[in-house]
DNA sequence: CGCCGGCCTG
DNA sequence: CAGGCCGGCG
């Protein structure tokens, strides 16, 4: 669910997680997860970003900067939150994951990071993002298919 | 106060 | 991931 939704809220864990009888520990708990994987998402795209600008990025050799799916940063995300490639990764995540990715170069680059809260205003654009969780997800043998449900 | 999110650590 | 800690918000 987190290739859709980066920022699921409460009542959107509680929509396509029918089968958890949620609490208020269990509730916090998933939404402890999903800000674990927030960080290791944001974790990999400044390092890439870092490379990238250590590397140098000339004019029209930005090919750092790009994410596509034989990237190195689209494997490493794809082998931790799909470790068992058990879903398709939906283009728009691969869109946001490069938009994230430049974010965080131009930021780095433009000596920003220098803000203990530079992550901050990053963090506001991803946020708004987040697209609707396919209805697949709810079925009751839960998300699982190969196909586009993932 | 209690909840929540981010940050850091193990 | 889970825990602990801290700051912001209602």
């Amino acid at each position: 669910m987190f290739f859709y939704a980066r920022y699921p809220s409460s009542n959107t864990l509680k929509t396509y997680f029918p089968d958890v009888k949620f609490n208020r520990c269990i509730t916090s708990q998933l939404i402890k997860w999903f800000s674990n994987f927030r960080e290791f998402f944001y974790i990999q795209m400044e390092r890439f970003a870092r490379q990238a600008v250590r590397e140098g990025v000339m004019g029209g050799g930005e090919v750092a900067l790009r994410l596509r799916r034989d990237s190195e940063l689209y494997r490493i995300l794809n082998l931790h939150y799909n470790k068992s490639n058990d879903y398709h990764v939906p283009d728009r995540f691969v869109e946001i994951s490069e938009l994230a990715l430049r974010e965080f170069f131009t930021a780095i680059q433009a000596g920003r990071d220098a803000d203990p809260c530079w992550k901050k205003s990053i963090y506001k654009i991803i946020c708004k993002l987040d697209s609707p969780v396919p209805d697949s997800f709810r079925l009751p043998g839960c998300p699982s298919d190969t196909q586009s449900t993932g």
